[in-house]
RNA sequence: CGGGGAGUGGCGCAGCCUGGUUUAGCGCGCCUGCAUGGGGUGCAGGAGGUCGGAGGUUCGAAUCCUCUCUCCCCGACCA
């Protein structure tokens, strides 16, 4: 491609309102452009790198076994009501109607649709495992677009779906998968890092997310310093320690605490320290009003909080919804409470003797102890995990970095298939929902993420496997017919073997070209200047070095080919 | 949806508070010519704007008021 050609230009200034880098670089470079909040077309540039991704992404799950099909982006919306999925999706789902007026949906995703078309498709345990999977633009109504590419609502997804007789053969396939997300995230020479994740609106139970290391990321990753555990914040666990001051057990006795309402003005008021105190925190479930219980040295995980309810819809309670409920913000503890459900963090058990609220103002109780002075309706893991706690796996010391979620497996199980009647005859003649998984890639979101991992001052720096274009031939002096000509030259010997090039033909200066090449991060520049051509030679640089090299012009096409294949 | 910010030629901005010498200006980019030719080159000339939209106040509105649309950032969502 001749740049002079080139649909797409280059800015020396990043718009306003652009502020990552990868969004910044990506229209600066000239690769795509915002149509409106959280939709972008691809230029030729950034359309190439895309297909690049995708291409790596297909051969990856072709060798995995997957086959490619095309499901369509308009579904029924009434699939979405079947498995109750219109509610969990809500606004995010983007509908309309026909001219017959009947409802319809842009795919958010499509675990619907494939298990519609996995009861048609399977029958006996002989038609499993199968893995088919499509890379599709998918449509959600974000709350919030956000980052350029990383957080759109018109994307490129690559989902792929596995179906089989047994969850023993759904493990495996996963495992498979594993390995095949970390080829394509090296392939396309990016360092990713596999957590643990939340299961989310898609449900299922094991789950697990790649993520590329970036400050810009949305997400919290708590790993630990010294074993291989890793896993989102949202679900992340710890190992909770006992609290330090291990007290007696002595009755229930109240103490005026006027005026102090935070456990951290409790606790400095009597002077212990936070783990020996419970923290009320309210919530309103679907409405309903949760009293939930937590040491006062911790933080509830509304995640996991909401999960443990099951519930649609999860925010703190209203200071109204509380004073109906009659409980006391500031001093409230589970201690007599009824009418409300009280869910309580397992570090309740880790410790004794507490101070709670008196359940009325200015006034708190010492001593309480569970469940010796109170009833909970739930007790289990509802804390949200930190840099500086525990691991859960071996105790080190857990660490925090924030990362882009570019990749998402889950283990639906018979979620689906129970749903929308996916069964099969196994060997032993009964019918058996059939067993699911699936697994998302984020197609545009690697690409974004792919330059803000790689990227300096001067712009994008592709890894070669993914880069627009691999070679950036400057021809400086375009007046001089040697340099075209030997420019000339060069491109059509490098297209004949297969290299993908630019050539810059115009009419500019050594530097805007240098600028240039260097913004959209092409890998490999050739320099035909006069200067050059006095010594028969041509200059070649890597985009990620910062020396050249003088070599022979017979001599560059092979110099060229040893650069691409290291 | 809650909180914050912004809409002025393709991009980045000034002007607005204290309406009227602004026929709305500057830098970049764009066009023409000459020069230059290895890290965003110089000189000269030129094209390009419903000042987001609607309504209002006023003799007069980019500037003041009301409504509205759009975009960005922070929170609840996710590939």
């Amino acid at each position: 491609m001749r740049v002079s050609r080139l649909f797409g230009k280059t800015l020396r200034q990043a718009p306003a309102d652009a502020d990552t880098a990868s969004h910044q670089l990506l229209v600066r470079a000239g690769m795509i452009h915002q149509v409106a909040t959280g939709i972008y077309s691809y230029l030729p540039l950034g359309w190439r790198a895309l297909r690049k991704i995708e291409n790596i992404i297909r051969e990856e799950m072709d060798a995995a076994d997957g086959q490619e099909l095309l499901l369509p982006a308009m579904q029924p919306f009434e699939i979405w009501e079947e498995t109750g999925r219109d509610l969990l999706f809500g606004e995010t789902l983007f509908t309309f109607k026909d001219r017959r007026d009947r409802k319809l949906c842009l795919g958010p995703t499509h675990e619907e649709v494939i298990t519609k078309l996995a009861h048609f498709n399977i029958q006996s345990y002989r038609d499993l495992p199968v893995m088919p999977y499509q890379i599709q633009t998918k449509f959600r109504d974000e709350p919030r677009s956000r980052g350029g590419l990383l957080r759109v609502r018109e994307f490129l997804m690559k989902d792929a779906y596995s179906m089989h007789a047994t969850s023993e053969d759904l493990d495996q396939t996963y495992e498979r998968l594993v390995q095949a997300y970390r080829n394509i995230y090296d392939r396309c020479g990016l360092a990713s890092l596999m957590v643990e994740a939340d299961s989310g609106a898609i449900g299922g139970k094991d789950s697990h997310e790649f993520m590329i290391i970036a400050e810009t990321g949305e997400d919290e990753i708590i790993y630990c310093s010294e074993c291989d555990y890793a896993a989102n914040s949202e679900r992340a666990s710890f190992t909770k320690p006992e609290p330090e001051n291990e007290q007696a057990t002595l009755p229930l006795e109240e103490v005026s605490t006027p005026g102090k309402k935070t456990i951290e003005e409790v606790a400095d008021f009597l002077g212990i320290p936070t783990s020996q105190t419970l923290k009320a925190v309210f919530y309103a479930a679907d409405g309903q009003v949760i009293f939930s219980v937590i040491r006062g040295d911790f933080e509830v995980n509304e995640l996991k909080l909401k999960n443990t309810l099951k519930c649609m819809d999860l925010r703190l309670a209203t200071d109204d919804e509380v004073q109906a409920a009659e409980l006391v913000a500031g001093s409230a503890s589970p201690i007599g409470i009824t009418g409300t459900k009280v869910v309580a963090d397992d570090s309740i058990t880790l410790g004794t003797s507490f101070v709670v609220g008196a359940n009325k103002p200015d006034a708190h109780l010492k001593n309480a102890n569970y469940p010796r002075d109170f009833k909970v309706d739930i007790l289990t893991d509802i804390a949200m995990a930190q840099a500086g706690y525990q691991c859960p796996k071996c105790k080190s010391q857990l660490l925090s970095t924030r990362g882009i979620e570019v990749g998402h497996l889950f283990k639906l199980g018979t979620i689906f298939s129970e749903k929308l009647d996916a069964v099969y005859l196994d060997q032993d003649g009964t019918q058996k929902p059939v067993v699911m998984g699936c697994y998302g890639i984020g197609v545009g979101r690697l690409l974004a993420a792919a330059v803000e991992q790689n990227h300096d001052d001067k712009g994008i720096v592709w890894p070669v496997s993914i880069a627009p274009y691999q070679v950036y031939i400057c021809a400086l002096s375009v007046s001089d017919e040697n340099v075209v000509k030997a420019a000339d030259k060069l491109y059509s010997e490098l297209k004949d073997e297969g290299f993908e090039v630019l050539l810059d033909d115009r009419d500019e200066s050594a530097g805007v070209k240098f600028n240039d090449a260097d913004l959209m991060g092409i890998p490999l520049r050739v320099v035909i200047s006069p200067r050059n051509l006095k010594q028969n030679s041509a200059e070649v640089k890597q985009r990620n070095q910062k020396e050249s090299e003088l070599v022979p012009l017979e001599k560059v096409i092979e110099n060229l080919r040893g650069l691409l294949a290291v």
